[in-house]
RNA sequence: GCCCCGGUGGCGGAAUUGGUAGACGCAACGGACUUAAAAUCCGUCGGCUUUAAAAUGCCAUGCCGGUUCGAUUCCGGCCCGGGGCACCA
């Protein structure tokens, strides 16, 4: 055996291995005792190269993988591309390469780094959403939604760049103007498809509940996204005059959670969007330029929230429905046409939204609710605060005197005997708006006709496809100038017609792929072989997905199992959602407001004497450079460290023993240059060990292999073997259960520490460090898989690694004669004394109870109680 | 404002069901080997007290209190850091 440790050549080998013997080809194998076990990696947009994010996120799932597999599970772990999207179109406009070559070209490339990384995916199986063989199933899928009425079409409002002429994401309009353009973002209403998320918003809230296995953080965002309220729908009746105006038996609806607050409303508030205000606004010119600045404001939410309060009258009044009396509407800016029914009633005395309003609008305040304390029982102007805790009503008519519950319960049930309102659920949950003035993606499969409207593309003409060859210019969307794409017939009348040019929202690739990589070759969108997988076991990926792709990927999973195409409720098992990968930020400020960033490699870290850092210096030039903090890896912040790089200078395997061994996968992980060397030592001492283990001069003693008896190993070479089988124990239960990789690895570490401090000059104690080895070998597989598998040849076997089946710790070797266990007096630790493992309570105290300086401490008292924990301790209470 | 997560040595982290706090690694320091360096190997490594050296003892898991024979772990109240949602009526 080669001495040396040669990370290139060992994980050539492998790799090439691995592919020959096709070891991680996916087989339905419905016999197989085990099970099946689909691991899942949120596939990657294919942005040029891979970042140490994904080296994070596939190594964790290659662990799992693994180890599933050599466990005997029939296991699938599939890899593709995310593969349309916006960078494509922004390199475009830049390199004038059209999107589709831009996207293969990285894709090939980044293929090339994970097959460097040796991760044990399905490659027969690869998908890319650009394929037309798989967005057809998008389109076929959103005409299959189209039918049934869970997909529409709605005008609704979006951010407009008037010089690009395309609609931009809240996330591209900056302080109110286009990204690129830097014009002023308009708000426009166009027509959209929408999907009808909101019919599953019950569903999708009460099956959060059917998943024990995702991290309770996420299912709390989703829960909150979901946003159930329950409350009261309340009519508020016209006035005489509004009524003259706007339909004699209307009524203003509003929506509220504090239908004990009615009798304290002292205006209406409406939204600008809101056909009241329209038909307000048509008479006054004064508010109709104010409903414009509303409609014109921006569609970020964030911004909405910090806005200031404005509103004006629209003339118009609504009667209170018990006592009345008139009530003003008003058109507020605060008042979300989207949620309930785009108007609320303005309860001043107890809000603190309409709190701010009234001040504001010298509008009348009401108190009708009384803490329970009787402190606000007696307020006297001028008022400075909102009461918005739930209290006792007062001032309320013959709702007096109820709490909370009872008073909302109250005046619901005598709001539905008069017909003016009932209690019902409200969600926060919008529907999908899927349409994107977009050239790279999905095309909508819908022709517009003039005399027939708006007309699927049937089924024998999917998919519609995409041209490839298009290099948009940042004007638009260069399908409306192909019209080789838009010029059509109508499927119904055979007139000349119109191709819907909008694409699909690339999160529709994404909420089924899963089920794609069950049977990639289906002539049918998924066939028999999506029920064997799913539901995915294991799905990995970060938390920034948290809400959006995971309910989408849910939403969509709900449907298709509606439609029968899937068996399944819910797509992922097992969540797990890894941290980011972080390095540290630093920095030079040459003029004000320019900053110049280093990358950490070229940066050397100033200590004090107490090993605090005092500050950093630039390797090239030796003068000091700011230190911004840790920060996720990017470029513009120059503190990433390139995958290939790593991989070239200390081979794949150490990179992902750094990713596993340094935090656990849920956490942050710090980059650590020492901590790659680190990791590089330790697999270059593990291959040493088997080195020595192979290349030893035979035994000192006469005894041959065959007449080894492993019942008659004296006490190190027994201790030897009870710490080898209880790192297998130990690994086995952090990798499959606790998803642990980091102790995992670090028992490890311990079991080499202590085989070399083993002696292995007798037959026996080689044949135990022989054993050890195998097991050490055998437990970082998953992790560092090219290593091992050389090692685990040299150490004599015939059968490949990857292709053994897991070991199951040996029970005789795990039992032990005698332990140690701790002595505490009085819960304060005392001593550690030897007993035998068989022990009784008795016999376990008068051992303690020996130790001298136990006897110190408990000498002379008398002894109030012993506890003794099994294995573990003796506690006497004096 | 509401919700969630976290706070342990110089650093990353460990302690799995309430039972030895600091595993394992990094950094640092001392030593061996070497002409030298790198690499490697051996040793020390939370603070304080005592000591020739040790043993022993005391303190210590953000702060304050509680439950318990025993609390990093459970409960209550605070402080700090990070994240999510946010005029959601």
């Amino acid at each position: 055996m080669q001495e040396r440790y040669e990370a290139a050549a060992v994980e050539r080998a492998a790799q090439t291995f691995w592919d020959r013997e096709r070891v991680f080809e996916a087989r339905e194998d419905a016999g197989s005792e085990a099970g099946k076990f689909y691991c899942l990696s949120m596939f990657p947009y294919p942005s040029g190269r891979l970042h140490m994010g994904h080296v994070r996120n596939y190594t964790i799932g290659d662990v799992l993988t693994r180890f599933a597999k050599m466990q005997g599970k029939s296991v699938l772990q599939p890899m593709g591309w995310d593969a349309f999207g916006l960078p494509a179109e922004n390199a475009a406009i830049k390199n004038g390469v059209p999107p589709a070559k831009w996207t293969r070209d990285n894709i090939a490339y980044m293929k090339a780094q994970l097959k460097s990384l040796g991760f044990a995916f399905d490659w027969s199986r690869e998908i890319a959403t650009c394929d037309p063989g798989y967005y057809r199933w998008n389109q076929w899928l959103f005409l299959r939604m189209l039918e049934k009425g869970i997909a529409y079409r709605k005008t609704g409002v979006v951010n407009w760049d008037p010089v690009d002429q395309t609609v931009l994401a809240n996330e591209q309009v900056i302080d109110g103007r286009g990204w690129r353009t830097g014009a002023l973002v308009e708000k426009r209403e166009i027509p959209m498809y929408y999907l009808g998320i909101t019919r599953y918003a019950d569903e999708l809230l009460g099956d959060l509940d059917k998943l024990p296995d995702w991290p309770e953080r996420v299912k709390t965002m989703q829960a909150n996204w979901i946003g159930k309220s329950e409350g009261c729908e309340i009519s508020f009746p016209y006035s005489t005059n509004t009524a003259a105006l706007m339909g004699a038996d209307g009524v203003l609806k509003v929506f509220t959670t504090r239908a004990d607050t009615l009798f304290g409303a002292t205006y209406m508030a409406i939204a600008a969007e809101h056909p009241i205000a329209a038909a307000a606004g048509a008479r006054n010119p004064a508010l109709q330029a104010f409903i414009d600045e509303c409609r014109r404001g921006s569609t970020m939410e964030a911004d909405i929230a910090t806005q200031e309060k404005k509103g004006m009258r629209t003339g118009f009044a609504v009667l209170h429905p018990f006592t009345g009396k008139p009530i003003e509407v008003w058109v507020a800016n605060y008042v979300l046409m989207a949620y309930g029914e785009g108007a609320v009633m303005g309860v001043p005395a107890h809000d603190a939204r309409d709190f701010e309003f009234a001040i504001k609008n010298k509008l009348g305040i009401a108190m009708v609710v009384k803490s329970k304390s009787g402190a606000y029982e007696n307020v006297v102007e001028p008022w400075t605060d909102a009461y918005t805790e739930p209290g006792i009503t007062v001032n309320s008519g013959e709702f007096d005197g109820l709490e909370f519950q009872p008073a909302i319960d109250a005046i619901a049930a005598a709001l539905e005997k008069k017909g003016l309102g009932r209690k019902r659920v409200q969600w926060r949950l919008r529907d999908w708006g899927i349409s994107r003035q977009r050239y790279w993606g999905c095309p909508v499969p819908l022709i517009h006709c003039a005399k027939c409207g708006v007309v699927p593309v049937p089924d024998d003409q999917l998919p519609v496809v995409l041209p490839e060859g298009l290099v948009p210019d940042g004007s638009g969307n260069p399908l409306n100038k192909t019209p080789s794409f838009y010029e059509c017939k109508c499927p119904k009348c055979g007139a000349d017609a119109r191709r819907e040019t909008d694409t699909m929202d690339t999160f529709v690739d994404s909420s089924w792929y899963f089920l794609r990589f069950a049977c990639p070759d289906a002539a049918t969108m998924v066939d028999a072989r999506a029920n064997y997988w799913l539901p995915v076991d294991q799905y990995i990926g970060g938390i920034e997905h948290a809400i959006l792709h995971l309910l989408y990927s849910r939403f969509w999973t709900k449907v298709m199992r509606d439609m029968k195409l899937i068996d399944i409720d819910e797509p992922f098992g097992n969540l797990l959602t890894q941290g980011m990968v972080l390095h540290h930020i630093y920095y030079r400020e040459p003029a004000p407001g320019r900053r110049d960033y280093f990358n950490p490699a070229d940066v050397e870290v100033l200590l004090d004497a107490s090993m605090q850092r005092k500050g950093a210096i630039l390797l090239t030039d030796n003068a000091p450079v700011e230190w911004d903090g840790l920060g996720t890896m990017s470029k513009s912040k120059n503190n990433g460290v390139d995958p290939a790089a790593l991989v070239e200078q200390f081979g794949a395997d150490t990179a992902r023993m750094f990713m596993m061994f340094t935090a656990p996968p849920e956490q942050t992980l710090e980059w650590s240059e020492e901590g790659v060397q680190g990791s590089f030592r330790f697999i270059r001492r593990l291959w040493k060990a088997v080195h020595d283990q192979v290349n030893a001069p035979p035994p000192a003693d006469a005894v041959t292999t065959e007449e080894f008896d492993k019942t008659k190993l004296n006490a190190a070479q027994k201790e030897m073997r009870r710490i080898a089988h209880s790192t297998l124990a130990k690994v086995t239960d952090d990798i499959g259960r606790r998803r642990s990789f980091n102790t995992a690895v670090a028992a490890v570490m311990e079991l080499l520490n202590a085989i070399s401090k083993h002696d292995n000059k007798s037959l026996a104690g080689r044949v135990v460090a022989h054993e050890a080895l195998e097991i050490a070998v055998m437990c970082l597989s998953p992790m560092i898989p090219h290593v091992t598998h050389e090692l685990w040849r040299e150490l004599g076997h015939e059968q490949a690694l990857a292709l053994e089946r897991w070991w199951a710790p040996d029970a005789d070797a795990l039992v032990q004669d005698s332990i140690e266990i701790s002595v505490q007096v009085n819960g304060k630790m005392r001593a550690r004394v030897g007993i035998a493992a068989d022990a009784t309570q008795d016999e376990a105290v008068a051992v303690a109870l020996a130790d001298a300086n136990v006897q110190k401490f408990v000498e002379g008292k008398p002894i109030r109680k012993a506890i003794y924990v099994p294995g573990k301790l003796v506690n006497i209470v004096v």
